[in-house]
DNA sequence: CGTCTCTTTGAAACGCGTCAATGGCTGTGG
DNA sequence: CCACAGCCATTGACGCGTTTCAAAGAGACG
């Protein structure tokens, strides 16, 4: 049952039932605890990941302690693509955000693995040229909209990817702090708290600690794309 | 004489003359006047190129006309690499930012040939993942830094990356206005034009129309680092 | 039950975007 | 060859969104 998860990745697009054992018979099971590290920014690129339970935030932290997130990586999902292009280093830091199980292939496996089943090849590159285009669209984003905009797109993007739907809104996957999300759209904790107050008291969403549910995701997108009319 | 140029480009690592030499005779001249566009964003991605001669400049244009411009690529370097990667669309506007001279290869044109040189397509590969940790490095300079420090850092990089050097100074390649250099750093003309009249008058960098020669890298380095100390 | 982490809220300062108006190159056409 | 028309750059004043700093409250975990 719960290879299903994996079935879904997008890692195993167009391989069949026997490529799929095959890879996955090959893959050495890791256990993470809530902020254990998998793997750190600029460290040499040993291991190729896929999520099968938890989530990973991916983040990069500057020398002054400011810490960016960049994505949160959910079951099924690949982390460590680089391994696939023979690139030294991991370019970000990769921790469990809530206890997290993933399955991990060394270097030299998944080279085997890639050469026996190119289209895994062809899958992992595509997610780093996906990934790439994504960053592309967050320079755009961080430079030419408003913080009140991010935000609400952030929200709507976590719920959209990975939420989990509840008789009153979406429920976002895993625990997210004010800092996180903050981290993840380049402002402060202090505005994002700000904002998610006034958005709780106009039930946009809910939220307990470290975690929101997004109750209205019309009304957020709308936010995210031309700022409130303040009233 | 002029093959050399292309001899250099990363996209011929690994490869041996008679190879390169199949590769160069299998593409097809694109010759670009200033402004042309060679590619637009979210366009099928057709072709892949390597520039021969002169600069592109890549950028994405948001709905409200808005313009944010990511690398200029000379010669030697790649455009299109997605188009290796079978995904359909360009994910960014490539426009000759001078008179320009291109190679290109058509997708089919191409996945033969990285079929018959593999380590062609390793280099193409290697190139987006590269792409994709600049644009992450890119993602947090936006969100941690002061516009100061991100405009004297772009100087830096501009006349690092394909500078010609001067008796007084590194010369920036090619054309750039106030306008693009706001765009590369996420800000407005205004503000980079106060800062690089500050600059000039402090015998930083000199400026023509159009045209940026930078004089001491180290103090625009030291800028980007820490913000100036306002005098 | 205490400690640590996460969150809230206020007040003040400031960087930078926005708007407006002017001035200087450049190359194109009469 | 000169002059006009665009394009590019400069400079000032103003306002606003956000950051910054400080202090205190609430929930979770051992």
């Amino acid at each position: 049952m719960e290879q299903m998860i994996q079935d879904a990745s997008p890692i195993f697009a167009g391989l069949d039932d026997r490529a799929r054992l095959a890879i996955l018979s090959a893959a050495r099971p890791h256990v993470l605890k809530a902020r254990d590290v998998l793997a750190r920014e600029g460290e040499p690129a040993r291991t190729f990941h896929v999520v099968q339970l938890g989530h990973l935030k991916l983040s990069r932290v500057s020398l002054d302690g400011n810490e960016i997130v960049l994505r949160f990586v959910g079951p099924g999902e690949p982390f460590g693509g680089v391994v696939a292009v023979g690139d030294a280093t991991y370019p970000l830091t990769a921790t469990a955000a809530e206890p997290t199980r993933t399955l991990g292939w060394s270097r030299a496996v998944l080279e085997e693995l890639m050469s026996a089943h190119p289209r895994l090849r062809t899958n992992i590159v595509s997610q780093i040229s996906r990934h790439l285009s994504d960053a592309l669209t967050r320079v755009q984003e961080v430079t030419s909209d408003r913080v009140e905009q991010r935000v609400a797109r952030a929200l709507v993007r976590l719920a959209a990817h990975g939420g989990v739907p509840t008789p009153h809104g979406v429920d976002i996957a895993h625990p997210v702090t004010r800092d996180e999300l903050a981290g993840l759209v380049g402002t402060t904790l202090f505005t994002v708290s700000r904002l998610l107050a006034r958005w709780e008291t106009d039930g946009l969403i809910a939220s307990r600690r470290r975690r929101i549910t997004v109750l209205s995701p019309d009304r957020l997108a709308a936010l995210a794309e031309s700022p409130a009319n303040r009233s």
